[in-house]
RNA sequence: CGCGGGGUAGAGCAGCUCGGUAGCUCGUCGGGCUCAUAACCCGGAGGUCGUAGGUUCAAAUCCUGCCCCCGCAA
């Protein structure tokens, strides 16, 4: 083998974007990967099971050596990661911050890729609120591609490509931006190599932060438009997981329910909004403009259902129309 | 041993507290009405009640073990 020309790569990441960016840098003829870095095993799931991070799995599955050190700055991690003499350190969604010690170790300026476009959406869930914040049609996200510094996401950036958001949702975003996110990488790469790397800092006036999602984000509330409910709906998707509590007059139920996206109607809504109505086999809730259709939806301790097997079972003897409200609105 | 919810016809549920005829809304099949229908009317098929034991004259129901699913917490 050509080893000679081979650079030799550090990556960092921990979730499912982050393993498909390693099977894409895996697959790059110039590179060998020399550590595969991610969060340590965690006790998750039911029973305490001890549940290995995406990136272990698909580091193990490419025979990649794993190590899960629990801080960055103590002297044998900085010393090992120094013995490998890093081309280049890659970093994709790891969890943990760098401390400069590690930073100044590749030989290239360590670059990490970014699920927005830079400055916009620093931090820790770009594409949420991507999305929550995207209820234009033709709003759009993208990937970044920038060198890491000591603050958070401020580097300099190198390259980047936009997305149309669309109808995705946080996890399809994210599956979407990945693989555009690792063809950039290896540009970058393949440009350091070549001598003609060129970066842009990033306009400080123009960056806006991505905080984490709470529980709190999950609860629907309906009293805006029908647009801005579906934004949310697919952006808690998954992650929290978008929740509603709907009380059914008619049979003096409620149920706590999680919700997939669904449909908004066309039909204007001249009811207030939160209140539910069901037709022969559609499931309704009232925004402040139009009727937001429910498709999918996840009682407490069940699996996901259509709206049409809630209607059968639990709703089976509530009459059509208007027959209940969303509650708690605050 | 982290906490809790669940498993009843192809789907979704009720019945269990207080043991005694397998129920509801759909779907499906056949027939009827209709210019027609996803609408309406009539009729039929389809269930070892997750599983293995126990108690009992009798268990979906009460007791015990096991399997599988879901949520929370991390």
């Amino acid at each position: 083998m050509a080893e000679k020309t081979s650079v030799r790569l550090v990556f960092m990441g921990t979730p499912p974007f982050a393993a498909t960016i390693l099977t894409h840098l895996a697959a790059w003829p110039l590179g060998k990967i020399v550590a595969v870095l991610t969060q340590p095993d965690r006790p998750a799931k039911r029973g305490h099971k001890m549940s290995p991070s995406a990136v272990k799995t698909r580091a193990l599955e490419l025979k990649l050596p794993v190590f899960q050190p629990i801080s960055l700055k103590d002297t044998a991690t900085v010393d090992s990661l120094t013995q490998l003499q890093p081309d280049f350190l890659l970093v994709a969604a790891y969890g943990l911050l760098l401390p400069q010690k590690i930073l100044s170790l590749p030989k290239y300026p360590p670059l990490n890729v970014h699920a927005s476009l830079l400055p916009k959406y620093r931090g820790a869930a770009p594409v949420q609120r991507a999305i929550l914040e995207g209820v234009a049609p033709n709003a759009c996200t993208g990937v970044s591609i920038m060198q890491m510094v000591q603050a958070l996401d401020a580097g300099p950036v190198y390259a980047k490509e936009s997305l149309l958001i669309g109808e995705h949702t946080a996890d399809s975003l994210l599956d979407a931006l990945a693989p555009i996110g690792a063809n950039l990488l290896l540009k970058v790469l393949e440009a350091f190599l070549a001598g003609t790397a060129l970066c842009t800092p990033q306009d400080a006036n123009e960056a806006t932060y991505a905080a984490k999602l709470d529980k709190k984000s999950g609860e629907i509330a309906f009293t805006k438009s029908a647009r801005e409910v579906h934004a949310q709906i697919r952006a808690v998707t998954s992650k929290p997981g978008a929740q509603i509590v709907l009380h059914v007059q008619a049979i003096d139920s409620t149920f706590t329910l999680k919700v997939l996206p669904g449909r908004i109607t066309d039909e204007p809504c001249a009811e207030v909004a939160g209140s539910v109505r069901r037709t022969k086999d559609t499931l309704e809730i009232a925004c402040t403009d139009y009727w937001y259709q429910l498709l999918e939806i996840k009682p407490q301790g069940k699996a996901f259902m259509s709206i049409k097997a809630f209607l059968n079972g639990y709703l089976r003897h509530v009459p059509e129309g208007v027959c209940g409200m969303i509650a708690g609105e605050e």
